[in-house]
DNA sequence: ATCAATGGCTGA
DNA sequence: CAGCCATTGATG
């Protein structure tokens, strides 16, 4: 075995496969795959990942590998293979998944350096960019004043040379902690050779008598009310020694969290226990979807279900919605599990996430709950992979690799042969289709596990509040309804729909909308900073104060942003106390639960926010939840537009009246009578479900047909379209004739960073030459793509359709 | 992606 | 004909 195939670190499609290299003696010993490697790779240095090991190759004159950057395999031979075959599914590089599947941190980073050979005089420039270093950042030089020429005639002339360095990125943290080396005798024979005088010497040998284990150096100074320069002695008499030790940078304080005994179930819960633990003993790898309301006690099956997979020594990947993945949320699985749990989302800083990340590869955890990328969990027994709001958008990662995290999670039950559960109040269309099919295993979950009513929901037609001259967002309904609940001391949550709905600015005078001068989108007012912002790309500008094309003054902000209801709330009812939740907000860490707890302590009364106050969230005293525009999602160009607003709807109703109290959820909606809306009020997913199958087969949508985005861009537009053009054709004489190719047609957001985006649709039941196609489709435009600023991206099932 | 080699073009 | 730039090809 002394050569590795190894897939090198250049997200390029000409280099998207793997490269022999010989391993050199003094590695053979060491080298395994999963291990990250520094190789030569034409005049550069870079990473790479051992894929294999084998002793043959059809290369002639192989490179030696440099050295290796990892002393324990990071990717376990199974998610190698799952990186592979998760790059041929989404069409992305392989070298892409493999960085996907691990934290941030672990990422090479790359210097490239020029190193001075000689001591002798170099040109002038050269010598004023050197300063007196050896070193000298390669970015430095081209920012420098030295000619190209010169540089390159010192290369050749052997007094510089270039240099490939490739550092880790990944700092473990250490801690400096004092350890007691001597006796109490040796203590007691250091203090009676003290003089009077040494008074923090004494107060630390008696301290010392009774310290039995390391102590972390801070805690011991701050205790003796001293500093690192008084221990000195005792390190120089022997007495005690300071040790280096990796500590992880722990998120959660697992001793502040209660520890939770497990519930008595109720029927439904138990049967639904029982089907899953059955699957598990006999290795089966069934997709269960747990169709439970809210408040059904979904996350009690899922503890149980974990707590019978670490009996038998298994683990659990358990993935939450990265908005979902609360405070409370985390508490509820910690509680459980205590010091065997890894959390692993992005409100974890990197160093915070590759600690966790560590904690599963060197299995001191047994159980991972994380957002989408956690699926990736590096466990090794896995024995059962919950996706918990399974219908969540968030699960789709939008850029390369384009993958869906259920999809992954599948196919991980398979090798690991362990069920997966999939589980929702409002599960997708494709989901649920596949359930009553029985590809999937239906676990129905109909009743609230304390039996309370699911709150009335009422709609409100904001077009009747218009009409009557109302031109607030809060109808004479809600209002009356929220100044009730302020009398009764009960509490309320409020709820914006902020898709769709941000705060432009328009002038009153010509209508004109200020935009992205880049991108076809309007731009976004951020109040904080005073701002005008694109959230398409990074521009943004100061806010004008005159019109910029009729120089007239009467400039105002639309549209429904967070700050603007709570401004108007606070007008309309003054004596409310608001708490706003939203990216603004919560962007600090710990602010989001901060203001939680605020609101948990009652210091507030209406809890408004976006998106995130919609899940998991369980207040005994909200007896009023209202939501604010329900048809926000409608003006969208998405299939989904109906399942979301259900959803939503669903969703946001089940975090009224969960107790003792009875609820209430006010809808506001311009379009009241829109199917999704009126099954959502009366709680009937089956009458939905059958509505919305019955469209998507008629517009032959998902889950009847399968659907493929394509999307180009070019900075010019008609070279964009004309390639789409061909791109359609290709895939009309390539395809079967049942297959539907719709477009070319201009992308919903038509520019983006100045690049113009044509898209093509294909719409298929069975295709099974699609990749074959695609993938040479894309090969006839790689050169293309090189040359000429041509961008093709394929999405396999897409989310967003923008 | 990045770099070196190549070949054509401009200016002396 | 050197110097400069865009193009081409290779990366083990």
């Amino acid at each position: 075995m002394n050569i590795a195939k190894v897939v090198v670190d250049v997200p390029a499609s000409q280099i998207n496969r793997v490269f022999d290299y010989l391993i050199p003696d003094h590695l053979t010993d060491t080298i395994e795959v999963g291990m990250r490697v520094i190789v030569p790779f034409g005049p550069r240095t870079i990473m790479g990942y051992v894929l294999a090991l084998t002793d043959h190759s059809e290369v002639e004159g192989l490179k030696p590998i440099k050295s290796l950057m990892d002393i324990v395999p990071i990717l376990t031979e199974e998610l190698i293979e799952v990186g592979k075959w998760l790059a041929n599914h989404t069409m992305s590089f392989y070298i892409s998944t493999f960085q996907a599947m691990l934290p941030q941190a672990l990422k090479a980073d790359y210097h490239k350096l020029i190193h001075r050979l000689t001591i002798d005089q170099l040109p002038e420039s050269l010598e004023r960019a050197f300063a007196g270093r050896d070193y000298l950042d390669f970015d430095e030089l081209e920012a420098s004043d030295v000619p190209l020429s010169q540089f390159k005639q010192s290369l050749d002339d052997g007094d510089l040379e270039v240099i490939y360095q490739v550092k880790r990125k990944d700092n473990i943290k250490k801690q400096t902690f004092v350890k007691k080396i001597s006796s109490t005798a040796q203590l007691d024979e250091y203090t009676a050779h003290l003089t009077n005088q040494a008074k923090k010497q004494k107060l630390m040998v008696e301290f010392l008598v009774d310290l039995n284990e390391p102590i972390l150096l801070k805690t011991f100074l701050t205790k003796m009310k001293t500093t690192r320069q008084t221990i000195k002695p005792l390190i120089d008499h022997n007495l005690i020694t300071l040790i280096e030790e990796e500590v992880y940078r722990e998120p959660y304080d697992d001793q502040a969290i209660d520890r939770t005994a497990p519930l008595k179930l109720k029927d439904q819960q138990a049967e639904a226990l029982t089907a899953i633990n059955q699957s598990f003993d006999q290795q089966k790898d069934d997709v269960f979807v747990l169709h439970g309301v809210t408040g059904s006690g979904k996350t009690e099956v899922y503890l149980q279900a974990i707590a019978h997979v670490m009996n038998e020594g298994k683990e659990a990947i358990v993935l939450v919605p990265e908005i979902s993945l609360t405070p409370q949320m985390v508490n509820r699985f910690k509680g459980r599990f205590g010091s065997d749990v890894a959390v692993m989302h992005s409100a974890l800083s990197k160093g915070e996430r590759f600690d966790e990340w560590r904690k599963v590869q060197r299995k001191e955890v047994k159980v991972v709950v994380g957002a989408r990328s956690a699926v990736f969990a590096p466990f090794e027994n896995l024995g059962l992979i919950i996706i918990d709001e399974e219908h969540e958008a968030s699960y789709k990662q939008e850029d390369h690799p384009r993958y869906h995290a259920k999809d992954v999670a599948i196919q991980r039950a398979k090798h690991h042969k362990c069920p997966v559960i999939l589980g929702s109040a409002t599960p997708t269309l494709e989901t649920y289709a596949r359930a009553k099919k029985g590809v999937y295993q239906l676990l129905e979950m109909p009743d609230r596990s304390n039996l309370s009513e699911m709150p009335e929901i009422d709609l409100v037609d904001m077009r009747d509040e218009l009409h009557a001259g109302n031109r607030t967002m809060f109808s004479r309904k809600l209002i009356e309804a929220i100044k009730i609940r302020l009398e009764k001391q009960e509490q309320i949550v409020l709820f914006l729909n902020r898709r769709g709905y941000s705060t432009f600015v328009m002038c009153r005078d010509c209508g004109d909308v200020i935009e992205c001068p880049d991108c076809d989108i309007s731009l976004t007012y951020h109040r904080k900073q005073n701002r005008l912002k694109c959230h398409y790309c990074d521009y943004h500008e100061a806010v004008p104060n005159k019109c910029p094309s009729c120089e007239s003054e009467t400039i105002r902000y639309f549209g429904t942003g967070t700050q603007k209801v709570e401004e108007s709330l606070s007008q309309l009812i003054p004596e409310a106390r608001i708490i706003r939740m939203d990216v603004d907000t919560t962007q600090r860490k710990g602010s989001h639960e901060r203001l939680l707890k605020q609101f948990a302590k009652k210091q507030a009364d209406i809890l408004l926010g976006t998106q995130m106050i919609a899940k998991g969230l369980d207040f005994p005293d909200v007896t009023l939840v209202g939501v604010l525009a329900a048809d926000s999602l409608f003006n969208l160009p998405d299939f989904r537009a109906a399942e979301r607003t259900f959803q939503l709807i669903t969703q946001v109703s089940g975090r009224a009246g969960r107790h003792h109290l009875t609820g209430e959820v006010i809808v506001q909606s311009y379009t009241p009578d829109h199917y999704s809306i009126d099954y959502a009020r009366n709680y009937d997913y089956q009458g939905f479900f059958a509505k919305e199958m019955a469209l998507r087969k008629a517009f032959q949508y998902p889950p009847y047909y399968y659907l493929t985005l394509i999307t180009v861009s070019h900075p010019n537009p008609n070279r964009a379209q004309e390639v789409t053009r061909v791109i359609s054709q290709l895939l009309n004489k390539h395809l079967s004739n049942e297959t539907k190719i719709l477009g070319p047609t201009p992308s919903p957001i038509e520019r983006i960073k100045n690049r113009y985006r044509f898209q093509c649709m294909i719409k298929y039941k069975y295709e099974p030459n699609q990749h074959n196609v695609l993938a040479r489709i894309l090969q006839y435009y790689e050169d293309m793509m090189r040359k000429e600023d041509l961008l093709i991206q394929i999405d396999l099932q897409p989310y967003q359709l923008m």
